[in-house]
DNA sequence: GGACGGGGTGTAATCGATTACATTGGAAGC
DNA sequence: GCTTCCAATGTAATCGATTACACCCCGTCC
């Protein structure tokens, strides 16, 4: 088997080089990456004969061997755990705008809600190929032997809490704002309740749930009056959970959505089996993701600052890169109780 | 200013080279690095020991070594327009499927619909960081005085043709299925159409108002019967249309949008209006993103085969990588009109 | 006038892998 | 037994940048 294609290097490309600079401008290779680098350490007249070489060659420095010398990548793991869902597009671009703005680029880690895909990430991030690590999973990806914290690199994590991780979260407040939801609810005249849960070893649902529960104890009501169906964040879990209520005799009025692609999986689902939504059943969700606004009827949903947090996110992890981190540190940001048509009065009956 | 902070070097890495695991397994670095690259050219005995050092000290070889000396890097550009939109959510995993495959991973350059992001990428990809591009924009990204294509890179586009850029280009029909749109409507009984349009320079744009016209004029209905709004594909653009169509005085009774974003937003801004969809006026998009499933009514769209062209796109790259390719190349793949609750007979007035 | 200092520059080591080329040892063939 | 050949391995060059260190030159200060 032969060892390798020969035939295909640098089909085409060029490939300038420091040397031809230096040569060009007549100058040491040094003196060409200092220009570049650190203008203020080399002659003007140096700097500008280095920089009309550049601008005439086209060159641009092989990151390769900047990073194999200089030891950093520049480059960002950013760890999601289904790129599908429209909530986490908007965290990437304020992980993006924030990253780039430091000169960092990310490879996007999509784990595609399958655990086995996290071995993968642990190995690229092993291989030293990237600075610092954006988990947005709510775990701690494992695999070939190690748990992704257990590398050393600077991590961040964003949206999820994650217990034992000694690095900076950027969170929601999942329980004040789940607490809202039940005032909302109770006020509005309901007594009994579904909640679509996400996975249950999930911090935020264990949050969301929680702020729930207290929510409704505030108004004097038990746990008892909440079914809870088991969930995965996702539009099909949604659907399961709204077969499961379709099923029941004695229905809750309201159903709370631990994410609205659930919700909206949910609310769909009973509407088509002949229900009317809020006459019917009241429905809230969780993210405030733009379809959110655009089913009908609108949905009630807990809005996450999702550009702000992806870019408090990677501050921090700049922070960490840096050094100038301050380690385990939870930053929790205000989710907002934004009104949709989708909740209303109980059916009077 | 300081030129570089020297305190953070590996802070905490250990950092195992080759070298180690020679001194360790007691053979030379060049055996090591065929152990683990042709295993076939080791004996089975130096093999075993290089393999136990690798496993006892978890050694990953540093990519940016790798790639500097074998000039390649086992990463692909992916250039997204927006990410934001679910519909590039599928193909991206196609794509990624299909390189993870082959060894690859993939650095996603989000252009978030603003064409000045495009340098960006452009620089990156001239680094020298990526051995491929996959173009999902329908355009050809320009920047830094160059435009992507004239980088010799090889590369494949997906979803998208751009005229005069030769590489392989992996597409849906859009001007068949834009025909069937026009007969299944004018079935129905539609004289009357408005058409949201995507950007006027791309391609499928083009493509699809097209094939549109086409399907329309066999059934003997002239252009006139076509009012277009122009549209950015985008979520917005679905209001802005649907505003114009509000302000109409005699309004058409069908509307097909070039985009499912479009046509869920289209769709939700009538139903606020007091309209109903499909009675007073009937909604067709195009892509069948998840949501189209779950909005009420359920969309009537144009299916596109995202993972699988992702997947094509991305065998299509790997083969222009591996010198194998064909160069320009255009495959098209079928994509599939399926019938939603949007669509109805027009109002009999 | 000589010592000193510092800005500007060049030389060469270095990062950690891959790989061309040289070398070795042992089996096979005569 | 000696040559031949090939598989297995080692040595060292190499990829292209960064950067420690040395050096030169020239102005300044005693």
């Amino acid at each position: 088997m032969s060892l390798n294609k020969p035939s295909r290097r640098q089909s085409g490309r060029k490939s300038v080089t420091i040397q031809d600079i230096a040569v060009r401008a007549g100058v040491s290779t040094a003196t060409v990456s200092r220009a570049l680098a650190n203008p203020d350490f080399v002659s003007a007249k140096a700097r500008a004969r280095v920089l009309r070489a550049v601008s005439e060659t086209g060159y641009t420095p092989n990151v390769a061997a900047r990073h194999l010398r200089a030891r950093r990548s520049m480059m960002i793991l950013v760890v999601v755990p289904n790129l599908a869902n429209p909530f986490f597009a908007e965290i990437l671009r304020g992980i993006d705008d924030e990253l780039a703005e430091a000169g960092y680029d990310m490879i996007i880690g999509n784990l595609d809600n399958r655990a086995e895909r996290e071995a993968r990430y642990v190995k690229l991030a092993m291989s030293g190929q990237v600075d610092g690590i954006l988990n947005l999973t709510g775990r701690v990806p494992k695999g070939e032997g190690r748990t992704m914290a257990e590398l050393g690199l600077p991590m961040a994590g964003v949206c999820a809490r994650v217990p034992g991780q000694q690095s900076p979260h950027i969170v929601v407040s999942d329980r004040a704002s789940s607490i809202q939801v039940a005032e909302h609810l109770v006020r509005l005249g309901h007594r009994r309740f579904g909640y679509c849960s996400g996975p249950k070893d999930n911090i935020n649902e264990v949050e969301r749930y929680a702020g729930f529960l207290e929510g409704l104890a505030a108004a004097g009501i038990g746990s008892d009056a909440v079914i809870r169906w088991p969930g995965e964040f996702h539009l099909v879990a949604g659907i399961r959970a709204a077969e499961r209520f379709l099923a029941m005799s004695d229905r809750p009025t309201a159903v709370y959505a631990a994410s609205d692609e659930m919700a909206i999986a949910f609310m769909k689902t009973v509407l088509t089996a002949g229900l009317k939504v809020p006459d019917d059943v009241s429905i809230v969700g969780f993210d405030g993701i733009d379809y959110a606004k655009f089913v009908e009827p609108t949905l009630t949903t807990v809005h996450q600052p999702r550009q702000e947090l992806g870019r408090a996110g990677a501050r921090a992890l700049l922070e960490e890169i840096a050094g100038k981190g301050s380690g385990e540190r939870i930053i929790e940001l205000p989710g907002e109780l934004v009104l949709g048509g989708s909740t209303g009065p109980p059916p009077s009956r």
